[in-house]
Formats: structure tokens, C-alpha cells, sequence
DNA sequence: AGTTATTTGTCCGTATGTATA
DNA sequence: ATATACATACGGACAAATAAC
């Protein structure tokens, strides 16, 4: 499976071999991951790796890891349509840990901050898609 | 400094103080953190602890580093204006490992996608703010 | 230009705590 | 209660990139 001689580090290749197996459909969205003992003994590589490995994967958002229980593939959240007032500024940037929690939001989640003149909001990225005004009618 | 009877996990106590460091001003943006040796030995805590610590400063996209080199706090990068068009989509995630060095982003940094009718385009968080079309002239 | 020292990256092992099943 | 599973913390070793000389 690993390529001990290979230039690319052993968790960047598990965590590669792991996203593999969820395109292929052998871990679709909300699917157990084996534990990490498990895939510890599969790979032939220490725990440290695996961990390694689930730590890339949680950073971008593909799975979601609680304490205690196996990590799974993170379910596609359905996305609340958010219509953004005129001349409105949007930044975007990651959570602080405590805001994180704050907002009850997942690792690997971004944070969008809609900017007008009286209001300032505050968004996780996997719950809202923003949508601009519409040209104004008539032209 | 740190509290082993703390329930609060050493590398995030540490991660706390590193903050702090940077909000009075001891390390401003563009400073150097001190090596991770030297700060194991100056909280009396392991390599691992200062390593973990340092790594949810990254995923908040508060430090940069590189390897061979000590960490450092990250720069406010000069943001763009851009102008969003009307009924445009935006959604926010994290890049994939590739994406992030296609993109040269650096670690801890959403990215923007727009999306319309006629385009999609990529867009790093930390360099760009998103405008929406203004209210339209006449009202 | 080249050697050495520093620094981060990767990988291994072990042990214990804490949350979940 | 017991077992499973992830979280935290320790230790050591070597590789690879950078900096210093």
C-alpha cells in the first residue's frame, strides 16, 4: 500500500490512499473510518502516522473526528441559501479555537463575516452558500 | 506558566500563551517564535506538546512555518477589493493538500469560491475581500 | 564553495487519561 | 463494570531544509 521509499511522507500517502477509498464509494459520506489501531495494523505504520494522516484529513473538512468514537466521512451539510445585502464587505478567515466552540462549528470549517454599515454577521462555511444582489430590473 | 492540574490540555494552555505573546506586542507580526527546543525547555513540557501547540496556531492561520526555519507570526497581507457580481453563488472551504500548493496558500487559509452563469473563479482568503454590487442608483 | 550547526519534518515506541460504546 | 477508541504527553532517532560560518 506504502512506499517506504518514496519521497512523499507515509501520512500524506495514507491520507491520499484514505480520500481514495472515499471516491471510490468504500467510504461514502457518513461511513465509519476503521479505528485507528486498526489502520495502524494495515498500513504496517505506527499509530503516530495514522494520527498524522486524520489530522490532514480533518483540516480540510473531509471527516470529522469525535473523542471515543471512530472518525467518520463528513456528511454533506445542507446548505442554507444566504442572500448578502448591497455593498456589503465578506471576509473570510478560520475560526479561533474558542469561537470555534462558540459556534458549535467542525475543524476544517471557515468562517464567513458579512460586513455592512449597521450589522456585522457571522457564518460557518458549511451551512450557508452567500448570494449576491440581482441586477437590478429593467436592464 | 503552564498547570499540569489543569483540565486544560498543555498544548493548548501553550497555544494560549504564544496568543497573548503576540497581543502585547512581544512577537508582532513578522517576528520570529522561538525554536521549538527552546520553547520546550522554557516551559519545561516535550517537543510534542510545543509541536502540537504551534499546530493549531497554523490551522487558525496565525503562524507560518517553514522547515528549516523558525515560525513566525503571520503578516496582515494587503487585501484586495473585489467586486462580486450580481446573483453570483459563493461557498468557502478549505483547499485540499494540492490545491493549497497549486494556490501557493499557506496553511490555516479558506478559500473563496465565486461562482456564475458564465465563470468560476479561486480566490485565497487572505487576500481578497468580497464587495456585493451596490444598491442600485435612484432609490 | 563547502562544512557545520540549527531547525523543522517524519517516524517510532510507551504510558496514561477520558469519552464513548 | 468492561472494552474500545481517541486525546494527551513523554521519550528517542534520523532525515531534510535552512542558516551560519
Amino acid at each position: 500500500m506504502l512506499d517506504r521509499r518514496s519521497p512523499v511522507s507515509l501520512y500524506r500517502q495514507l491520507a491520499h490512499n484514505l480520500l481514495d477509498r472515499m471516491r471510490t464509494g468504500e467510504l461514502p459520506p457518513g461511513a465509519d473510518l476503521p479505528s485507528e489501531n486498526t489502520l495502524s495494523h494495515e498500513y504496517g505504520v505506527s499509530r503516530d502516522v495514522v494520527r498524522d494522516a486524520m489530522a490532514v484529513l480533518r483540516a480540510e473538512g473531509t471527516i470529522v473526528t469525535t473523542r471515543g468514537r471512530r472518525s467518520s466521512v463528513r456528511r454533506t451539510t445542507t446548505v442554507e441559501e444566504l442572500h448578502a445585502p448591497p455593498a456589503a464587505r465578506i471576509t473570510v478567515r478560520m475560526p479561533t479555537y474558542d469561537e470555534r466552540h462558540r459556534l458549535d462549528m467542525l475543524e476544517g470549517v471557515p468562517l464567513i463575516v458579512i460586513h455592512t454599515d449597521e450589522f456585522e454577521s457571522h457564518h460557518p462555511a458549511d451551512r450557508v452558500a452567500i448570494i449576491t444582489p440581482p441586477e437590478p430590473a429593467g436592464l
